[in-house]
DNA sequence: TGTAATGATTGGGG
DNA sequence: CCCCAATCATTACA
């Protein structure tokens, strides 16, 4: 190929510089002559000229022919040097040789998607930490591996397709190209050919080829998209969340009961607590491609989303049944809320004398004491209806006791559907505002929104 | 094996 | 974009 290269360079150059060409047989040129001599050369060119013209045309023997005895003919050398003044005049030697292509962003965008999904990188890697990645998401449950190999195996199978592929592309290439030079090499004999031409026509050949290649790596990673989100669909196969998960979410649902909408921040913190993420449990980070609805990303989060979205609207429909639920956590966060009270108390009466009386400030870890109310009310079906605002720590702890008390007997008090009308849904079955925005919970309220003392 | 529970998806609305 | 409501699909359990 260099040889070649250097060999083609050489010739052009020879002929573009020095008009010397074939053995010195450089002619006066033409227009040097006139007289009766001149109409026969006319007639020569003319003649020339049609034979070239015409020379596609021809069959490929003929045009051999046509072609030796073309460049056997004594007007050919003329006829290359006016041929080279011209192309110096016109200066289409050197056009289009500054042609630099910036890096395409498409194909790096797909080069370093077949380096992450371990398609195009060391052999070694072969896609395992996608699938590592993937295979960890369902908590190594026992048909993980059983995927896991599966995955590995259809990636490998898509890695060798792409490779002998790319390998083939390449050879094409190769040859295509030490064709073309060949061409030109002919070629360079009867018209004259610079070394920029050659690279020009070479870059063209590659750029076609990188295109060609282009598309081949966009439908490798069409693929491997397709087998990773089959991969994930069929991990996506549910799994109930763990009992502990259920629980931390039962508990921030219940105590947040007036307004059980927890922010994005919320969702991230109870997703982190419960260790759900996507896949349950897994760090990577991923997102589910095939999900019509684009889902946030690097976390559970929108896991929580659904778990409120269902819980919402199991609970409004049917409250009944969920009283018992909602009255085992009312009690279990009454019993952390009196811990926190208590400590509260203690901390109110030896630090100091100032009223804590905005829910999330400070130290008070007093979690959504208007909620407690609301779920106070549903579960004996009186009303407290005590300021939620200026709750006082004695009255939460009165409150809270009262709570653990009907706990005890709450089965009784369920009966009727009635009863329990929900208070915190409004005649239209929603949610209504949380009537006291900085006691209950607000979507953007301080890191204690999301109890720090639930048991996990 | 039937059924309830429950996580996920979809389509529509604001 | 988030929520609701309905529904699907899978899991848990009697």
């Amino acid at each position: 190929m260099d040889d070649q290269s250097r060999m083609l360079q050489t010739l052009a150059g020879v002929n573009l510089a020095g008009h010397t060409v074939q053995g010195g047989m450089a002619l006066p040129p033409p227009h040097g002559h006139e007289g009766a001599d001149g109409d026969g050369r006319k007639q020569d060119i003319g003649d020339i000229l049609h034979q070239i013209m015409t020379i596609t045309d021809q069959s490929l023997d003929e045009a051999q022919a046509k072609k030796h005895a073309l460049n056997c003919h004594r007007m050919k050398p003329a006829l290359f040097s006016v041929l080279c003044e011209i192309k110096e005049k016109t200066g289409l030697s050197i056009r289009g040789a500054q042609e630099e292509d910036p890096p395409d962003p498409q194909l790096m965008r797909l080069d370093n998607m077949l380096l992450a999904e371990g398609v195009s990188g060391p052999e070694k890697g072969g896609g395992s930490a996608a699938a590592a990645a993937a295979a960890a998401a369902s908590g190594g449950s026992s048909d993980n591996s059983i995927e896991h190999s599966d995955y590995r195996a259809k990636l490998t199978q898509i890695r060798q397709i792409y490779h002998t592929e790319l390998e083939k592309y390449e050879q094409a290439c190769n040859e295509f190209t030490t064709h073309v030079m060949n061409l030109l090499r002919e070629q360079s004999r009867t018209r004259p050919i610079s070394p920029k031409e050659i690279e020009r026509m070479v870059g063209i050949i590659h750029r076609k080829f990188s295109s060609i290649q282009m598309q081949l790596k966009q439908s490798t990673c069409e693929a491997v998209m397709i087998l990773r989100s089959r991969f994930l669909d069929a991990r996506r196969k549910r799994r109930n969340f763990s009992k502990q998960a259920t629980e931390i979410l039962n508990e921030y649902f219940y105590s947040h009961l007036s307004n059980p909408y927890p922010s994005e921040e919320a969702k991230e913190e109870l997703a982190k607590k419960c260790s759900i993420t996507v896949s349950q449990g897994s760090a990577a980070g991923q997102c589910f491609p095939t999900s019509p609805k684009s889902r946030p990303c690097s976390s559970g989060s929108w896991k929580v989303s659904n778990w409120f979205g269902n819980k919402r609207i199991r609970y409004k429909k049917n409250i009944g049944k969920f009283q018992e639920e909602a009255n085992l956590y009312a009690a279990k966060t009454a019993v952390t809320a009196a811990h926190a009270v208590a400590a509260a108390v203690q901390n109110n009466q030896t630090n100091s004398p100032t009223t804590p009386n905005s829910g999330s400030s400070g130290s008070f870890n007093l979690p959504n004491s208007g909620d407690m109310f609301m779920n106070m009310q549903s579960l004996n079906g009186d009303s407290y209806q005590g300021s939620q605002v200026g709750a006082n720590v004695q009255s939460q702890v009165d409150s809270l006791r009262h709570v653990i008390n009907q706990t005890g007997g709450y089965s009784d008090a369920l009966g009727g559907g009635s009863l329990y009308s929900p208070h915190n849904l409004n005649a239209n079955g929603g949610w209504q505002d949380a009537t006291t925005p900085s006691s209950v919970t607000s979507p953007t309220e301080g890191p204690g929104s999301v109890h720090s003392d639930t048991s996990n």
